[in-house]
DNA sequence: GGTAGACCTGGACGC
DNA sequence: GCGTCCAGGTCTACC
């Protein structure tokens, strides 16, 4: 019998509102179970690779139960706590403060947005998410964990690959040479987790240092910022303009879009990105039902923003 | 500062 | 089964 983490959450976490709140959950290796309700989701820790399968069975503000497949060192189990942790985005501080400037979210409690155990794999999976459907992207993750690691590559691992063999073996195209550029700088310390998180240094810094790595442009550097828990610039891409087309109402060319989309926002302040992205959320969910009853192979699988 | 075109993959479609 | 077209951000060259 494996390890047990008992792991304490607020008063408000919800583990299928707060786990299916962002597209990452469908992403390998995260296998979100519907049925159950449940997550599994291999972890690296010290000794190699872990799988955890998470719960909360007593509902919501009880424990997240997260039950191992072997049992772990006291360091391990500390380790891979503070991964769920991250994962789940137990400890935003930032959730009544979003209420207070958006009360829209208020009743369902939605602010959380579920992200990944480490930055590197969020970045990661963000450049895995540019310029192609969401179809791609899916491909690209679940080949990246079958061709380097189960529990995602590490930085060490995959700036060790060519980027012939990432074309060749995980479908990533062009984004060959950015992924492993990536993975090097982050070796290397050029890209320095703990100062991303810093909330000292202010986000404008952050997104100004984002747009100068390999494969991040302006949409990339925005979405990087709100899974860094920075929600004060939105990611435009081509999703958000048909969201303003078609739930705000705007017209014009997309550049005039673009800025009146900027302006409607500015009213959320720091929150900007959560009042964007539950609004769309809503939509998909009113397309496809509640995000935690998504097949992962299926109808997680065959979203293309642009056919919805 | 703005714009055009290349970069890849996978799905849709027509034949 | 094959060929063609299209969606999707970033990057570079150029004006």
């Amino acid at each position: 019998m494996g390890s047990r983490l008992s792991i304490s959450p607020p008063p408000d976490f919800d583990f299928a509102r707060d786990v299916c709140s962002y597209g990452y959950f469908l992403l390998m290796p995260n296998e979100w179970d519907p049925t159950t309700q449940r997550m599994r989701r291999p972890l690296h820790v010290e000794s190699g690779v872990a799988v955890f399968t998470l719960s909360q069975p007593g509902g919501r503000g009880k424990p997240v139960i997260a039950s191992c497949d072997r049992t772990l060192s006291r360091s391990e189990q500390s380790d891979a706590r503070a991964q769920i942790r991250r994962m789940l985005q137990m400890d935003d501080t930032g959730v009544g403060a979003f209420h207070k400037v958006d009360r829209r979210w208020k009743k369902g409690g939605r602010a959380r947005l579920f992200r990944s155990p480490t930055l590197f794999e969020d970045l990661i999976k963000t450049v895995t998410s540019c310029n192609v459907t969401w179809p791609s992207t899916v491909n690209m993750n679940r080949r990246l964990c079958e061709t380097i690691s189960p529990a995602f590559p590490t930085p060490a691992q995959l700036s060790r690959r060519k980027p012939q063999t990432l074309r060749a073996r995980c479908g990533v195209g062009y984004r060959d040479q950015r992924l492993v550029d990536l993975a090097r700088l982050h070796v290397r310390g050029e890209i320095d987790p703990a100062w991303l998180e810093d909330p000292g240094v202010p986000d404008d810094d952050v997104y100004k240092f984002l747009l100068g790595l390999p494969g991040i442009g302006p949409y990339a550097a925005g979405n990087v910022l709100q899974l860094l828990g920075r929600y004060s610039r939105l990611a435009i891409d081509t999703e958000t303009i048909r969201h303003a087309k078609t739930y705000l109402g705007l017209t014009g060319t997309d550049r005039q879009i673009t800025r009146a989309v900027e302006a409607h926002y500015e009213q959320f302040g720091a929150h900007k990105f959560r009042s964007y992205w539950f609004e769309l959320w809503d939509f998909y969910e009113a397309k496809r039902g509640p995000a935690w009853t998504w097949e992962p192979r299926t109808t997680g699988a065959s979203f293309t923003a642009s056919k919805l």
